[in-house]
DNA sequence: CCTATTATGTAAAGACCTTTCGTAAGATCT
DNA sequence: AGATCTTACGAAAGGTCTTTACATAATAGG
């Protein structure tokens, strides 16, 4: 579908450095013996041998010692060198920046975590040129060698241009041009994506193979990401917006704060409310002393019945919701991160017991592994994936 | 990301060939001139020429006489040969079977559509045979002529074996393998698929460019197919079943005839019931008379109140059962085809407004242009994909 | 020390594409 | 009618790449 346009012998070559190269990224990071890598590409060992030089000539590739273990002459090992492509992932909340530094193969070179004290968009600009500065200096590395750079931001963005379209949890966010003042420092393919859908895309990659994927962000605020095949769907710019779906039974109040109604009846802060609420009529449950969503969820897995109560509504609220969504995707997972996640299994059962009644063939219903990280991941595994996806055409 | 396994030069070749054989598809019907193709595929002429040379040979292509038309020498003109690679389409409704033969650049060489008498899977299956059988003569082609087969039935379809799992509208259709039956038939790539799937790729097809798509099909039942990017979206395999979607204020009936809660609500059926209730409170609406559900329509079109209500609240129930896919998914349009899409402007209008207070960048809402022959087109699309797919990469 | 085994290097051959030049066929102008 | 222009087609030379086949290097075990 998609040809090479000058087409000639040297199109063959390239083909092959690629081939090569996927092969040994996909063996990372074990190192990888030439004639491993025949086998791998199907190519035959001169050509292999060809396009290993070349990439060793561009830096991509780092030739190990050889060292013996079996009989026979000992194989010279090729490994990815990490160095060469390096890749700065952003997690730009309204509360925390996170910046990571990952090498080609995925390995962490550095990870900076700063929490924001002062609100407002000047001073979390300020926090991620410092904890970017502060990531390179601990890689060792200068802005010159970041290959790729992908920042999550909370807000709708639009992905093409990388502005923040809407983003009401940091005033004044979508004034700034974010990917502008970091394509300023970066002279590199930056991207800026809504935090739930790098989420998404982390969970994905780490559920191998998982088709299609709904992987929900559920804190104070709700979105989701949707995944197909490993690609981030976006839709016409703003898919995943599930806090805007209105819950049955919730009549749409005044937009004050930019959330949307599914976020004001079951974000995290709605949940203590209810819970809050429940426990005012029944005073001897543990839901009095509940101050946030994980104690609720805590007292639910204790056998408060009170508790349980108030999780069941959680869940079949947030059932009800997305079985329209379920059943149009087809997702074969939904995957709960966020805060909520921390709630565990009694969360877990109680939607996929709702989603049931609700849908055909009920997905599984699953926690994220991924926890915090997750979003940071998912900027990372997008920066990579943009530097394969430029690399394996043209290295 | 996908190598070719072999990797010397004679791939090339074939990457040309393939690059000039899609340069000529795309132009298609026009035939096309020599210095053409080098222009689209920024090949070289000889390059072109040698791949002409070859596909000429195979059969792929046809040469014209040369006409002279301007200045110059005339070019020789070739254009696709579909006698090639005819496929095969079949709608097999409940009510209705339709087969239709294309050839590669998609003319329609035969159709053949046949109402059902007798309900029952086996006269279905018999009314598939005389209907293809009878399309085949007409085209003048054997069945081993056939290269790809696109089957299109109601229910859910398991692709990977093209079994039909569920099928509440023909009894015993389950039963039958009816991939199974037209492998035996057609040596070639055989495929089932849901009928909504089908008129989905269709309307994508023909919305050019239409990134993501929701299509609708409404009539007595409702189904949906989502297109991404110009690929129908499959998911765990039972995507689009917005039949199942349980309206807002409709109580969980149960399941007697296999419909789902959408489709009791604002089915064809549902409609003209819900009409007559509300014409018998108010006997001067023309709505009394009203026998099917495009009365209605056409009714409020004609600016009978009652009528306009009717359709507003039938209206109103589908987007509220849409608008968490549409938040989710965030498709570019929203085609509405089926029996209902002779509704016109009335119902899309309506449907439109409600979107606007439930989502956030509502999508415009259109008429499938199709009507009756959607499913059949989606079907004779995909069989037209898959012979593509296959040729290009080998041919 | 020699042999078996495994890995790597090198040269000739074959396939393909590109560049370059020359030729052919028709249309318009004089 | 002939000249000239425009467009299209064909053939040979040159270069790049892969493949095949053969030779060489390094290590362990006898």
């Amino acid at each position: 579908m998609k040809e090479e346009r000058p087409a000639g012998t040297p199109v063959l070559r390239r083909m092959n450095r690629a081939a090569v190269l996927d092969a040994v990224r996909r063996r990372a990071p074990e190192q990888v013996r030439l004639a491993e890598l025949t086998q791998l590409t199907e190519l035959t060992r001169p050509t292999v041998a060809q396009a290993v030089e070349d990439l060793l000539a561009a830096g991509w590739l780092r030739q190990h010692a050889p060292r013996s273990a079996a009989v026979g002459r000992p194989a010279t090992r090729f490994s990815l060198n990490g160095r060469a492509a390096p890749v700065l992932g952003l997690d730009v909340g309204p509360h925390t920046v996170t910046a990571g530094i990952a090498d080609l193969a995925g390995e962490r070179l550095a990870v900076i975590r700063r929490p924001i004290s002062r609100r407002g968009a000047r001073h979390l600009l300020e926090a991620v040129d410092e904890v970017t500065g502060e990531a390179l200096a601990m890689a060792d590395l200068a802005a010159e060698h970041i290959t790729a750079v992908t920042a999550a931001t909370p807000g709708i963005v639009e992905v093409t241009t990388g502005r923040v379209l809407f983003a009401p949890s940091v005033p004044g966010w979508s004034e700034i041009d974010l990917a502008g003042h970091l394509r300023a420092h970066f002279r590199c393919a930056v991207t800026v994506e809504n935090d739930a859908n790098l989420a998404a895309l982390a969970a994905a990659h780490q559920r191998t193979g998982a088709g299609t994927l709904l992987a929900v962000q559920w804190g104070e605020r709700l979105g989701a990401g949707v995944v197909i095949d490993g690609q981030l769907h976006r839709g016409a710019g703003q898919a995943g917006e599930i806090g805007f779906i209105r819950p049955i039974g919730h009549l749409p109040d005044a937009a004050g704060d930019g959330r949307g109604p599914l976020e004001r009846a079951i974000g995290a802060e709605a949940i203590v409310d209810l819970a809050r609420r429940c426990a005012a009529e029944h005073p001897e449950s543990r839901l009095a002393r509940a101050t946030d969503a994980a104690a609720v969820f805590a007292a639910a897995a204790g056998g408060d019945p009170i508790a349980a109560e108030v999780v069941d509504r959680v869940a079949a609220v947030f059932a009800e919701a997305i079985a329209p969504v379920v059943l149009v995707l087809s997702p074969h997972a939904i995957v709960i991160g966020g805060g909520i996640a921390r709630a565990g299994a009694v969360l877990l059962d109680a939607i996929a017991r709702r989603l049931e009644g609700l849908t055909l063939t009920p997905p599984s219903v699953e926690l994220s592994e991924l926890a915090e990280g997750a979003v940071l991941t998912g900027a990372i595994q997008m920066a990579l994936d943009e530097v394969w996806r430029n690399t394996l055409t043209a290295c």
